[in-house]
DNA sequence: GTATAATGTTAGACTAAACTAACAAATTTT
DNA sequence: AAAATTTGTTAGTTTAGTCTAACATTATAC
């Protein structure tokens, strides 16, 4: 049996291993606002339950159970997402902290059901993919709106590290999933970029926001 | 701030102090699957919090703020079990596990989305009512079926300490809220009736069943 | 109304998950 | 490559919630 604590220790990892490939314990703790000691005895105990690989000095790894674990949770928390989104009318802003909750809701059928009334989405309201029901989850690989060049039209596919403030942010720039932007310019100083898309013609988005957005051709 | 394992207790010493009228921390205990002297000690605790009156010796009694704490508990639990029958499609006798978990949920928002979506139902599918934002629960004093009298017609309005097995077996008899039921005989010996409702002319009910199915005129 | 049973309390121990203080190893800087 | 910094570990403490064993009080039975 895996306790709600643990479970938020192997979503931790699976997030930071995603994003940097190597996860050490001072890393780890920072996230989860933590101290280190406790963060290490929980590695040797989540080790002991063959969820982590773990060397002393060494950087963490997920074994296979323990990554499949953490992408069942992933699956619990994003369909919850998209529920609240898309079935109870909450906005994309409103719904990470209630799933933080729902996720370590321990039923199926609960999030069976969710997956069946939303029509088995792939992505959640932020454009990030939905692990299968075997922890399987598709990484479609977008680029960031940072990399791309002048001239180029792409569409928002996904926003990265979407916070609260973020998201209220895209929400007043009326920036949604699914819009097409047209990269009017690039400023060689500081990377902000003029863009186009809906109805506004030009729009300034900072290196930070352009890192954070993620486009498809 | 109550602990998930406080609002537990608290929402068992509402229940049984509902049922009947005084609790002692044997039977709260009992009710808990715990042991008494950990009942004891939390009954302590929640008296420090103001939630519970504890006089050593003396029957348990929930504060004001400690009932108000309870009924919005309840509140949330019933909400739940509603809304996983109106809009997700359960059965009756599914949600109560469900419902025990997200009851906990720390989000006003959500539970006043669901309230919202389910047009804000005074009572839950079991027929229990649901208390309103400030813990007021209106007790509609309904009576058991074993109360009533041979050739009577009554209205199925609740049914008591709802269970798996026993919302299975209501099931399997199509006994559903809002049945009208005629009291045909009532077996002197063991208290049995035979009852006609929907498309059954007769329908054996043990006495057990008829003191759990509450009634209205 | 005393003996017995049931209920309630106290004291002390255990586990999970956190902490601080002190020490050890690895990495980076100079 | 030695010093300084960062990162990781060990040891021991704390709190919440549980337990058992022993004792105390109240209720019940005879």
């Amino acid at each position: 049996m895996v306790s709600l604590t643990e479970e938020n220790y192997l979503k931790a990892l699976l997030s930071l291993s995603a994003d940097k490939g190597e996860v050490g314990i001072n890393e780890l703790s920072r996230h989860l606002g933590i101290k280190m000691p406790t963060a290490n005895s929980m590695m040797k105990k989540l080790s002991e339950k063959n969820l982590v690989h773990y060397v002393s000095y060494k950087p963490l790894r997920l074994t296979e159970k323990g990554r499949r674990e953490a992408a069942l949770i992933v699956r619990k928390h994003r369909l919850t997402e998209m529920f609240l989104v898309e079935k109870m009318g909450f906005g994309w802003e409103q719904v990470h902290e209630i799933a933080e909750q729902v996720e370590h809701i321990h039923s199926n059928d609960f999030f069976e059901k969710m997956d069946e009334l939303l029509g088995f989405p792939k992505f959640d309201p932020h454009g990030s993919p939905i692990p299968d029901k075997n922890g399987k989850m598709e990484w479609v690989s977008y680029e960031a709106l940072a990399a791309c060049e002048k001239g180029a039209t792409v569409k928002l596919a996904a926003v990265l590290n979407a916070g609260d403030d973020f998201l209220k942010y895209l929400n007043s720039r009326e920036l949604k999933l699914g819009v097409k932007l047209k990269i009017l310019s690039i400023e060689p100083f500081d990377k902000s970029m003029v863009v186009a898309y809906g109805k506004r013609p030009q729009e300034v988005l900072s290196a930070l926001v352009c890192e954070r957005l993620l486009v498809s051709r």
